[in-house]
DNA sequence: TTAATTTGTAAAATTAGCTTTACATTTGGG
DNA sequence: CCCAAATGTAAAGCTAATTTTACAAATTAA
């Protein structure tokens, strides 16, 4: 499962603080999820999508490893 | 969170414990999330949403209480 | 180039998803 | 009605997500 939250968030100009902040989790768990080492609830991916102003499925993908 | 994941199995005509096959859970743990004891990983999410022939965003969906 | 901001990690503790087993209730077809 | 299939739950145990604290490395701005 991939996702584009590193690219949608440079495109809204956001830190991975400041989208923690509006999705109401940590720094770390943005930065853990973004960098792969670990993958969110459907609540917090959809939530993160939301703040970047796109659907969920714009920022997370399944990959065909995933299956 | 709500889900649609009811009303795409009774579309695509499968039961919980084929769809639980398909994405390679238990069937409670389908159960549990179509009846709201708990939320899926995203990447669950997203395997459920192909499976059914639908997009996370047609399945899951935010509510307002979710904020 | 220095200082401040942002990002990457890590470890320990907590929370929540998921499995397995097991059983009761409901629904659908003959 | 009756049986089989499907659904709803529950508890115990395991695994993975998330928090908190803390610090180092990398980026950016002045």
């Amino acid at each position: 499962m991939k996702n584009l939250i590193k690219v949608e968030r440079a495109r809204n100009n956001i830190t991975q603080a400041e989208l923690a902040d509006k999705v109401k989790v940590s720094r770390q768990t943005i930065n853990s999820i973004e960098t792969g080492r670990f993958i969110p609830s459907a609540l917090l991916a959809f939530k993160i999508a939301n703040v970047l102003h796109r659907t969920a499925d714009e920022v997370f993908q399944l990959e065909d490893s995933d299956w």
